[in-house]
RNA sequence: GGGCCGUUAGCUCAACUGGUAGAGCAACUGACUCUUAAUCAGUAGGUCCCGGGUUCGACUCCCUGACGGCCCA
């Protein structure tokens, strides 16, 4: 508990007296009959039925200003995002109410009843006829001017950030709006959605480190899921043909601008399709997401202007490292050259990695971070893409694209293995790339291989990160943004 | 993991070269029946992130730690 301040003392005192004076500080039977953004558009479409022997409103709020001057007072008050202003006069709610309501405080729910009549200035305003107080705040609120900026206060208590700050307010009713337009757009495609386990023994589906749990009554090890492809993919064995999950992977870690532990990612898979198709849907996909929550396809991030259209380019990622990357296209093929390239570039890279990974690694250096606009990076080595088909004219590639976009890795999509063969085999190699020392490297995982030994139709699967998505589409620089409550460190 | 920056009243922020810690808002008392960050008069409010050190004296300088922000890996 922490230490009670004299503010917090003196509010307990002021709400013994309004006990004593009979009043309910927690009330449960007040029915507003609108909301504000209602009143809104009456005051916008049918100024002709307000004033004050015209339309009666009864509104719910919390009081965010209050001008006390005598015995009349303004409120600014609140319910959801809208605001709008009460007067409230001793002589209409008489003077007991009147006591009672000098008695409040900021952060405090009032009920208010009465008509609408224009201020001075014009501002349509509710007169109170009616007053009544909903719930007790016993907390001050941040400061109503500058309201609460520390990042630390904002993450921690969001609630209050959420009251305080507008601008928090839209990113997450942007991301619900987002997250909505996606589920449409698969369920328009004639997709299912689907809930595969967030609890496996085995995890798979990516490389990454898992968080590790224990259940007790099974007495087995259990990892949170670090991606659900190996069980949609099961699905498509089962014939479910266009499946879709929209749910949180968690990945052991560190957390940063673009990384928290737990994160949420749409992973869609479709029989007969293949990833060029899936470049296809993921252009469409885009744009129309951009277009219905910012209402045009071209989307301003961090003072750049991002262009969703679709027609985004596709370049093979060969061709990107020395198109874009810089490098010499005569070095490319050779192991030794690139080795000695990496170290004069400051770029790490152990002797142990294959040089699909050493590849991949001068790419994340060299040519992500110029990818500004949506750019489909294609054609990913063999060695670090265990999931996904080789190339038909290239076994060393995969028929395989990460898209890129603002300098960031959103999506990660591919025609899939379903040779259990195959399969099996690049586990094997995975597995001895894990003895080697990668704990990364993707883990066995013959259940699966079974499943593909009863026939998988051809098919394709894409992962998008939804958090990096909603934070193109709001303009927020880190994804502790876009994230309600995001995990941080226990402060004692 | 590394570098830089930050942590002072409920909130937003000051405090010079080391010399008794301050403002606005919020709060409290009073005045005020059209305010708009209302106004006027008065009052109160502090573990200066924790712990060490240097010093006659530390919010300030030094060290260790906690938490956070930004950048890098």
């Amino acid at each position: 508990m922490d230490k009670i301040s004299k503010l917090l003392q003196v509010r307990k005192e002021k709400i013994n007296e309004l006990k004593e004076n009979g009043v309910c500080l927690y009330p449960n039977d007040f029915k507003p009959s609108c909301s504000i953004s209602e009143v809104i558009k009456v005051v916008r479409d049918e100024p002709d039925t307000l004033g004050e022997e015209g339309r009666q409103f009864s509104l719910a709020g919390r009081m965010m200003a209050i001008n006390k001057m005598g015995k009349s007072s303004f409120v600014r008050f609140k319910d959801g995002g809208d605001q709008m202003q009460v007067y409230i006069q001793q002589d209409k709610v008489g003077k007991q109410i009147y006591t009672i309501f000098k008695k409040l405080d900021i952060g405090d729910f009032i009920g208010v009843s009465g008509p609408l009549f224009q201020t001075r200035t014009g501002e349509w305003t509710l007169l109170a006829t009616q007053f009544r107080l909903l719930s007790k705040a016993v907390r001050p609120l941040p400061e109503k001017f500058h309201g609460i900026t520390d990042p630390e206060k904002r993450y921690r208590q969001r609630y209050l950030d959420l009251i305080m700050n507008e601008k928090s307010r839209t990113i997450f009713q942007k991301r619900s709006q987002i997250v909505a337009a996606m589920r449409r757009f698969f369920e328009d495609k004639g997709f299912m959605e689907v809930e595969t386990p967030m609890m496996q023994p085995l995890p798979g589906g990516a490389e990454a480190a898992p968080f590790k749990t224990w259940h007790n009554a099974l007495g087995m090890e259990l990892f949170l899921r670090i991606a659900p492809e190996l069980y949609l993919k099961r699905l498509v064995v089962g014939g479910f043909e266009k499946v879709f999950e929209i749910n949180r992977n968690f990945r052991n870690e560190g957390v940063s601008t673009r990384h928290n532990p737990e994160f949420t990612m749409v992973e869609f898979y479709q029989a007969y399709i293949n990833y060029e198709d899936l470049m296809d849907i993921t252009e469409e996909m885009f744009e129309s997401i951009a277009k219905q929550v910012n209402t045009t396809a071209k989307v301003s991030y961090q003072g750049m202007t991002i262009d969703f259209s679709k027609g985004w380019k596709r370049i093979p990622m060969i061709e990107s490292l020395s198109a874009i990357g810089g490098m010499d296209p005569a070095i490319l093929d050779d192991k030794q050259a690139l080795l000695k390239y990496a170290g004069d570039n400051q770029i790490t890279i152990t002797k142990k990695d294959s040089f699909g990974k050493i590849l991949t690694k001068l790419f994340d250096t060299l040519v992500e971070p110029k990818l500004i606009q949506p750019t489909f990076i294609t054609g990913y080595p063999v060695e670090v893409s265990p999931l996904s088909r080789k190339s038909d004219t290239n076994p060393e590639l995969t028929d395989r694209f990460e898209l890129f976009i603002a300098g960031r890795e959103i999506a990660n999509g591919f025609s899939e293995i379903n040779d259990p063969e195959d399969q099996y085999d690049r586990f094997a190699m995975q597995s001895r790339q894990r003895d080697e020392g990668d704990p990364e490297a993707h883990i066995m995982d013959s259940d699966y291989v079974e499943a593909l030994e009863y026939g998988m139709p051809p098919t394709a699967g894409e992962g998008i990160g939804i958090d990096r998505l909603v934070m193109l589409l709001t303009d927020a620089a880190s994804i502790r943004e876009v994230i309600l409550f995001p995990h941080m460190k226990q402060n004692a």
